[in-house]
DNA sequence: TAAAATTATCACATAATTATCACATTAACG
DNA sequence: CGTTAATGTGATAATTATGTGATAATTTTA
């Protein structure tokens, strides 16, 4: 799900836009100005904005330059057809693409999620494993279980995610409490049993990866 | 050492993958469609597999769906120069990298390395033996027999592994006491025997493999 | 600072493992 | 072949480890 802040004076345009982003699961605002759109730009965090050349107030240029003097936030322009001068003279203001009017919104949702995975490396680098329904994402330190976002505490995903992390290998208490709670931790070695139960009860049934390996500790089995 | 599958069907293609991983120590293997790809990875175990696009029988895209139905192998998706939605859709359906096409296989092996790294910190590191069907897994803690599962206990286990780890070797009483139970119990010589009954109750016809040396200990010989 | 959330510890319940014993079986040896 | 010593084995009591709910201590958040 992005966020996406349209603006232009059409309201037809808006609305069009808007509909094709919402079905796609976006949020989208929406700026009747040029003015209007700098000001939201530098309020709020967007994915990705969307501009028309010409607006009232503040056109499309100008506004994209004076949003990227606080942000970066991607920009695609939208404009008359034929004003190939404007084109290139987007791109030179820093504009990550250029859209003709009249578009298919198809086509402008298709260049924003180019535009956007294209800015956010991370989101495609983004370091996920799945093991049946259980979904865990390192990067975002997150856990689904069959797509329901988990709630898990901090040294909940830490335990967790190290045992994935060294998964199909025998861990000790000893091991896992340095690992995890850290060298200088004096504490009792149940405590990690205990951490243990709460991350199967979280688990639901995917609590069956985590394995008691009797007189020695737990591992991640798959 | 990685083991990669390479599906691809320009031979050039997967020849110049073939010789840059195997300068670098990694077994390649080759499949020339996407059907052929999706075969091989179910039925063997990969480290790595990479997947052109555009192939055959079963495209990139669909072929990685379908290995991820039942494993989790990571995939690198190899596709012609400006195809950005393909690089997209790559993404979303669970590549894990993407590279354009002419790429460098130098590159290439690069992002494979790091792909590899980021997945499996330490399943290359884990230490396996194997006697006919009776298969030990020392870093996972783990037996099993023609493909089963054993479940040993701790003392099992311990009694096991020192035993494997010194086949071939006569073990005295006194050596294995000492060496499993520990320098510090005081217990009766006999007990031994109470456990290698168990564990070869356990191994099934692979129990074989432990024996008994009259008026000595025992050995486990292959 | 108070309230909420998280974490560590404890105590008890439950389950699994272990050591020992007694008797059965086997091998070695004259 | 019979004797003897050693090993195999089933049963069981004793021990140990883990699961778990409750709660105290701590940290985070509002």
């Amino acid at each position: 799900m992005y966020k996406i802040l349209v603006a232009d004076d059409e309201k037809n345009i808006r609305e069009v836009l808007r509909e094709y982003a919402e079905f796609e699961g976006h949020e989208v605002k929406e700026a009747v100005d040029g003015m209007q759109a700098v000001e939201m730009a530098k309020n709020e965090d967007f994915d990705i904005i969307i501009l028309d050349v010409m607006m009232p107030k503040l056109d499309g240029f100008s506004a994209c330059k004076e949003i990227r003097k606080t942000k970066n936030t991607p920009v695609l322009m939208l404009s008359a057809r034929g004003e190939e001068y404007d084109k290139l003279f987007g791109f030179e203001i820093g504009a990550d693409d250029y859209v003709v009017k009249p578009f298919s919104p198809k086509e402008v949702l298709a260049r924003v999620n180019a535009i956007i995975k294209r800015n956010q490396p991370a989101a495609a680098a983004s370091e996920i494993v799945k093991f049946e329904g259980l979904e865990i994402n390192f990067t975002a330190r997150s856990v689904t279980i069959d797509g329901e976002k988990a709630n898990l505490t901090p040294k909940e995903y830490d335990l967790l995610f190290y045992l994935v992390r060294n998964k199909n290998i025998a861990l000790t208490r000893d091991k896992l409490l340095s690992e995890v709670w850290g060298y200088d931790f004096f504490g009792d070695d149940r405590t990690i049993d205990t951490h243990i139960k709460m991350l199967r009860n979280n688990l639901g049934e995917y609590r069956k990866f985590i394995v008691t390996l009797r007189g020695m500790g737990y591992k991640f089995e798959v």
